[in-house]
DNA sequence: ATGAAAGCGCTAACAT
DNA sequence: ATGTTAGCGCTTTCAT
């Protein structure tokens, strides 16, 4: 099959060099240790019913041969991959990457494969979701960032036995980290209100949101809410679009300053977009926290270098303890599925968090800097 | 041979069919379109020798039936992964993720699986190549980030037919993407000099460096025989440590300034550490560009926010390139594979790229912003 | 151009 | 506690 000797003479000193390795398949360990293939896989996988002694020959065989099983074949066998996969609308990023990272470290820790998939908007959403493609066979479990599964969607990767966790969402009858995104508006309300800024505005939100982005949202209701408990009122003029960029934040910050009247302090929902709004200050002349206040939601690595106040969440938590809520996940459903065939697994249907769907909250701590001072008056 | 029948009664009967979907195999294909498995083999994978009508009939079934082939036995018969791993030092950070997510993009555009892996030091690195354990039979082709392999290693990769491709540093053999580093320091030191200044310092390298990472040191030589070039020196005391981090390059920074006669500009050989540096200025109330200028490189994305001038170098190209090589070369030692034993294959040792081995160099260039001006009289 | 059949290297019944 | 063996769903000779 394979012509290696063709080479052998021409290529190198060393045959050893040019030679395919040779590697060890789970016969080789088994007549080496003079088990049975079975007892090799048992002993290999921690399996009961195996005696102590013949584990440890097993074992010592298996590392000296350097036996590794082929993830091929025992999925194909098993129906498992040991693969967890993530969905993130944009893989760049200051969030996105922190979030990926932070899963990467536990999943690997935990022995799975782990894989990325970009998936920046409805239709990557639908093709990674409905066909059979990506996931299928592919991968135990999904991470999805910022990403929010139709109810169908949901039901359909139970079905097709793939653990789901969220971040940044939750969906019914699956574990999901996230932050109360109230608060957030809520907080950076209270801390601007109290420095007794009575004009302010928001930057945040898109354009179009196909994806339905719950975060801004959410983080608007706790903004305005603050605001009317104070007697205030949200200016639809003081309502900016961001997008969550830097560039968004920019613009949304020149149309602020473009008004007649402009706002004293401006809560932009996260750092990026508070640091477009910072660029644009300064191409005015204006310096934060003294002519105009600004806030932003993440505590971005940058925040400190431009000395931004900002409400910061835990991101790196969110992918670590995602990826731990999805690894419980696949185990249970894998003691599930060989001990009794889940016939007892709650569908529910409630709008909060069930039994069995643990849906994390990240601490939330405003930092105060300087891009945020008591109102000019 | 098989004694299929032995359990056809008892064993196909879908026990908890209700919940789990039925995905259809190779032979409800077969059956339907009334050929046999290995004609739609053949005509799903675009092989030849099947009639075109017989393609299509096949093709369409498939469509219908909404079949998909499990990955996990085509891997295991073909011994072909079609996935990529992609190894990175760390992956948050604007330089890692962006190169990550470009190389997601192309992977995924070619169908290829795409997983990453974070190599955070000289074990982690060295546990990826040596143990059978992460790339053996997981992987078609690997991309390495700032990571540079041993020539063993890249040896044994080759015999364990794993493709390589590197970025930031160039293995012989493979091929690898990178820049111009030595023309990086050059332009930073020209421009700088330029400007007026002669008391220059630099940002960079690592205080210990067990990953051998030659970006800083070639950055180095670049500059400083630019400095020599114009007559100028680089002053022991000039030279500061800045492990390539906000945190770094403001420490360096703050070091530099501690000088009883500090520079009057400083190359910082990443944007981050420019920020760092940035904010250590601040801190001090000093004013980059007046009274000290400083250059970065990158353009980052962060640049722009803070005015900095900086050494553009096409990041995201980076990914996308290395990407496409990778691929480039696993299709061709497919094809290799079935028609000839890759015979051409030259086993160069040159010190700069060998024919079969591209390395590319991507397109820098100097983006003056604020951040530097005329040297302070 | 098509089909039959032998694996690929495991896992999981089932038997002992 | 251990062994036997039938698949898992493909790919790939080898026939035809």
């Amino acid at each position: 099959m394979n012509a290696d000797d063709t080479f052998a003479s021409g290529r190198t000193g060393h045959r050893h060099a040019s030679m395919l390795e040779r590697r060890a398949t789970i016969e080789d360990v088994a007549s080496a240790a003079k088990v049975s293939v079975a007892t090799v896989s048992r002993a290999l996988r921690g399996l009961p019913n195996v005696a102590v002694s013949t584990r440890q020959r097993v074992m010592s065989v298996a590392t000296s041969l350097n036996y590794e099983p082929d993830p091929a074949a025992s999925r194909l066998a098993a129906g498992k991959t040991k693969t967890v996969t993530v969905g993130v609308p944009l893989i760049s990023g200051w969030y996105f990457s922190t979030v990926v990272a932070s899963a990467e470290a536990v999943c690997n820790g935990a022995g799975y494969d782990f894989q990325v998939i970009c998936v920046s908007g409805p239709a990557d959403r639908d093709r990674l979701l409905d066909d059979r493609h990506h996931l299928e066979r592919r991968t135990d479990g999904l991470i999805l960032v910022d990403v929010e599964p139709s109810a169908e969607q949901a039901a359909r990767l139970r079905s097709r036995r793939i653990a789901l966790t969220t971040i940044g969402n939750a969906v019914d009858g699956h574990p999901s980290v996230m932050i109360d995104d109230e608060l957030v508006g809520e907080m950076a309300c209270e801390h601007l209100v109290e420095l007794g800024h009575r004009r302010i505005a928001m930057i945040g939100g898109l354009h179009d949101d196909p994806m339905n982005f719950t975060v801004p949202k959410r983080r608007r209701q706790g903004f305005e809410r603050t605001l009317v408990r104070h007697g205030l009122a949200l200016l639809p003029e003081f309502v900016a679009v961001g997008n969550f960029g830097i560039q968004g934040g920019r613009e949304a910050m020149a149309e602020l300053l473009d008004l007649a009247d402009p706002p004293t302090a401006v809560f932009a929902m996260s750092d990026d977009m508070a640091f477009g709004a910072l660029m644009e200050l300064d191409r005015h002349g204006l310096v934060a926290g003294r002519d105009i206040s600004i806030v932003g939601v993440d505590d971005h690595e940058f925040a400190q270098v431009v000395n931004l106040t900002t409400i910061r969440q835990p991101v790196a938590d969110h992918g670590a303890v995602a990826a731990q809520l999805l690894i419980s996940e696949m185990e249970a459903a894998a003691v599930g599925a060989t001990g009794r065939p889940l016939t007892g697994t709650p569908t529910r249907s409630q709008t909060g968090e069930s039994a069995g769907t643990p849906a994390v909250r990240g601490q939330l701590a405003l930092v105060v800097r300087s891009t945020t001072g008591p109102a000019p008056v």
